[in-house]
DNA sequence: CCGCACGTGGCAGCTTGCTGCCATCGTGTT
DNA sequence: AACACGATGGCAGCAAGCTGCCACGTGCGG
């Protein structure tokens, strides 16, 4: 079933928000669909008592929802609602949703005219869908973890720290390789292990992995 | 498009598979499908050409693809034929394939019966599942990567001491908290890092961090 | 029983990492 | 010029981590 449009989609969908029973899940690049005003409305109506009734809320989203400062208090508000919130380094579909794994919608990427959603309940699409879903929820890092962590505000030397540390040399060798002296080197590391909040290098290391900061 | 059996997907879609022009990507549980004989013939004869004419092909499994050691052996033979092979520490569809972004390929989870496929052309469902493939397959370790560092071969005490060591703790209050002497805890720290094939603890983590043991 | 292998733990000495202190140097401000 | 400020580096001392050595206990087969 393919509906053209947010108003058609609300129409004839709108049961299948309400309806949830046990989880809903959602991937999508940005907030963009959640803010226009006649969506917010009705999915303001179901969330009250969604969450209160053992119902699961999962968002994924990529860092772009994340982009102005509007959009980073809605996410703090729904996940003070309950719902999870995390947040992808990589790509993801403009809109994808899961409901009680029975059916789901998805979204086409944005063109000249209005957006075009699907709405599918073939088990076997919606397993397939879900399970991609689920791989990419689990790579992904929590909102909250994630802004705690402010990967992209390090400068390149920094990096150029994380890379020698990475290799595994050892101070010394790291400093010389830098040119730097000891002392600053291992400055370098105590910055970076404070803003990454990290008690051990291993600490240090196994966030710098989460945060993507190995490529 | 829904065809039951591995036959009458063969006849139905052998086109599509060598149709594949510029990728060829898929999502799979395990190996189970494409070492059935009648599925492996009509592949081999795809593959040859395949990979020398600009075809890109991906294929991301779970460990448990990795169970035998002949599964191993035939993994690596596809690697060696130019494919990408990676590991997703996260549960996968059962089959999920998308050729050249345009079509895509779902299979149901075993039943009773003969394997149900899903094939689909609509550009927003295939749009949707390649994101999300793509997302879950950024997030996944390469092959030879995964094989070098055997993160499902650790032992309970090994997964402790890792565990410990990411909350930050130092050797001492570690050891203490796990009921080790000190020399112990570091002698197991020293194993696991010769495992990780870590020079450093800092490269340790990012290994661990890496190969998916933070959970 | 003996010997053997293996995991464990204490000890000691060494290396590495961590940090406070101060001197130096360059930059930009008054 | 004088000054302040920040970044750097040397030094020293301490804390943490690493490892070789030996001793002890346990289990196993001879």
């Amino acid at each position: 079933m393919t509906v053209r449009g947010d108003a058609e989609l609300m129409a004839r969908a709108a049961h299948l928000f309400t309806g949830a029973r046990h989880e809903f899940v959602c991937a999508a690049r940005d907030l963009d669909t959640w803010s226009r005003p006649e969506a917010r409305r009705s999915m303001a109506r179901r969330k009250p008592g969604s969450v209160a009734s053992g119902l699961t809320v999962k968002k994924l989203f990529t860092p772009v929802a994340l982009a102005d400062e509007a959009a980073r208090a809605h996410l703090r508000e729904v996940v003070a609602n309950g719902v999870e919130v995390r947040i992808s380094s990589t790509p993801l579909p403009h809109e994808t949703i899961v409901i009680d794994r029975r059916v789901m919608i998805l979204a086409e990427r944005d063109g000249p005219g209005p957006r075009e959603y699907t709405v599918t309940t073939s088990p076997t699409l919606v397993n397939g869908v879900y399970s991609l879903f689920a791989a990419a929820w689990d790579a992904a890092t929590e909102l909250t973890a994630y802004l705690r962590g402010d990967a992209p505000h390090l400068d390149d030397d920094s990096r150029a720290v994380l890379r020698a540390l990475g290799a595994g040399y050892t101070d010394e060798t790291a400093a010389r390789h830098l040119g730097l002296s000891l002392r600053t080197y291992r400055r370098r590391v105590a910055e970076l292990m404070e803003t990454l909040e990290a008690d051990s290098r291993f600490q240090a290391g196994l966030r710098a992995g989460e945060l993507g900061l190995t490529g």
